[in-house]
DNA sequence: CATGAATGAGTATTCATTCAT
DNA sequence: TATGAATGAATACTCATTCAT
């Protein structure tokens, strides 16, 4: 066994190790990557530059061990929310809101994750990729048996996976940009909402149950001609 | 009007305007903002850097105005697609289809648009929202017509274009980034099915009919045995 | 003899060309010579860039040839006053008062010499220095001569110019700094005065000339308590 | 007071801080400011370029502290002078030979205050001036009183002043242009005599006392003949 | 262990000059 | 002859990283 004296420095080294990564994703989720300089990074911890780098070889290191933190934080959160419920459905929507509600406690972090890219495009392992191949799979078993028990629609499991992950990805995304009014819990009822149940009425599903491709009905749609024109642009 | 002389002139450096944007477009998003040197883009080009900035006052702003002219010419191009067709469903359809192929035959117009967040994070308004802005109210309307004629289930409407732009924007991002290999003819209808009839059976939905907040089960589920225990991840 | 058009044709050329000096002069006097563009100087005149270069070898040649019109002028200004009167003296205190009046009157031409001598340093023959060679000799033996006339102390000709030169030289680079209020007239008189007559009164003059170094008076000075005490830096 | 080790750090910095100063005062006179590159600096001191930035903001910050060093060290030395003499007209005399001697030792400075002019026409107070300022009111008042001493002629102070003061200024930078060969004692006694005694001879002058404006003599002035024809151009 | 002075590779930008039209 | 689009050499300054103390 090592010699408690060691395991006291460590317990030291691993605690200043915190507070460093504390105050870097604080500064470059403030100024971005390139604009958060190491010596702003030492004097908000009234430290020198020396010590950062005792506790990270390169300002790259200290960034992506940031950005890493993060993603662990989040697998950390939601599962500890998840283990407390039963029902599968009921803990992939309370992963929704768990996802979501971390992102808004800490906008930073979103803009952690965007750095991250465009800095460092071609890491092989982005850490949010990385934390989401970690734990697809495990959720694509989970619909699996849910399509099987008849709860949820036959669709390809990964099918659902992406839709759901893509609509999570943009919507923290967005919501860091155009900071938006609504609150996280709101936001997942939503997309709950319509992830759960779609967005058209019975009738129209009715109606749609007997043509092939969604989006191309047919000229003799009865209630066409009440409805406006369409915008030219974007479909969002 | 001016002298024919003139003309000419304008059309040619317009020319040359677009060929410096097409080769900036190009190295920024090969190499990212920063990476990418005014120097390689004059070489690529075969031209003088001095001629560069006979055109553009500045890297930055070479670099914002190509990533303009991305939404400028998403814009462009979903609007060609959804005027050739009347019924609001389909046109709506149709500008997811297209906004997907766009971004899936221009990856590195993805690749842009991370760049100008990341690089310039206090721009006022960075092109997408800009782009996105100038089209949302339009649909709005459009999914309340659509409501008020019963075709699609009474949802807020910028509930509907906040779900489905958040749905499309991560899609592109996390297409970019983990290269998939769906095409996005098939990823569109992926989405649209989800979003138009969402994923939980027949049955369950029914299920949940006499319930308020979706995701909550009731212990009594009768499935809930038959499926696997939950991932403590990531939701996606 | 040269062809008539040929003829026309230089003299268009001498008038542009001194279009391009008059212009120069004033831009470079303006902005000094590096931040002086060639750009400017072709807009000014409502020419292309190129066209000065048909004119000029180069942006050096052009100041230089600015700068050497300077003292041109000021020798035919001096030339034109001093040569209606006779009597030497006359002619001396005129060609000061000459001297004085044209800068006064063209302060950029001052900066032109400042910058000359900064941008050039290494010129063999700034062009002050050419025009003073020029004319210094003869102004020697005027003195001498008024010297052997007994209308002139008994001082080394040469030691009057020098002084009288710096004097000069020194004032008009002053004024030009430090703009002063005082008139050339006014400026010429004070300093004919002094340097005719000398600031010492009659009394000190004759106790001073039974000493050798000027400037050394003995403690025995009866005067001396009345006088405030020196100030401790600069001498002028 | 400070801890010790902040003082060391200090005393250090200052005298790496005159190093840099030292060997930029010599390139800068060298080459000319533009010419004087901060690599060429940092070479001569076998030191970084970067470690110059860390005393100095800027190159043109540490070409102005260089210029302004040369007023400050200029006063010093004129101020030990002065200060061990009790007679104001021998101070006088002192600070004018001091001057000249200080410039003469250091050519170098003499390109160093042309270059400022040149170079940062727009500097508000150029270290030149500023100095004069600081000096000029003091030198005034001694003349005044020697004037009411009647040791002194009784002209204005401030036009004694200004004689001088531009007399001094045009002598250093023509001795610095036109390299000449009188030491500056030899000057110092010259410019002293002309000044303190004028040039005119006895006769001259009482001939003079009859007259309004000083160089405007009658045409029966009888030596005239006897006088070479006046040259045409520069007075000096 | 901690520090911060020293380093120097790296790069956007300018502008005098050229020369095809 | 006149033009001005194109050129590319030239250079101050930054900041991550090192290492002597």
């Amino acid at each position: 066994m090592d010699h408690p004296d060691t395991n006291v420095r460590r317990a030291v080294a691993q605690s200043r190790r915190e507070e460093i990564l504390d105050a870097a994703t604080e500064l470059f989720a403030e100024h971005g990557y390139t604009e958060c300089l190491t010596q702003v990074v030492a004097e908000k911890l009234g430290i020198g530059k020396g010590t950062i780098y005792r506790h990270f070889p390169s300002k790259r290191d200290l960034f992506l061990a940031a950005a890493d933190r993060v993603m662990v934080r989040l697998g950390t959160r939601i599962e500890e929310s998840v283990s407390k419920l039963q029902d599968p459905i009921d803990q992939w929507c309370e992963a929704v809101r768990c996802f979501l509600q971390f992102f808004a406690e800490h906008p930073e972090y979103v803009e952690l994750l965007i750095q991250e890219r465009a800095q460092f495009k071609n890491r092989s392992r982005p850490s949010y990729f990385e934390h989401r191949e970690r734990n697809i799979q495990r959720w694509r078993e989970i619909f699996k048996s849910l399509i099987s028990a008849g709860r949820i629609r036959d669709i390809a499991p990964d099918r659902i996976t992406d839709v759901v992950g893509d609509l999570l990805y943009g919507t923290i995304f967005l919501n860091y940009f155009a900071v938006r009014e609504s609150s996280p819990e709101v936001q997942a009822a939503n997309i709950l909402d319509v992830v759960l149940s779609g967005i058209l009425s019975q009738s129209e599903r009715s109606a749609r149950e007997h043509e092939q491709t969604p989006g191309h009905s047919g000229i003799e749609r009865s209630l066409q001609a009440e409805v406006p024109p369409a915008p030219i642009l974007d479909p969002a």
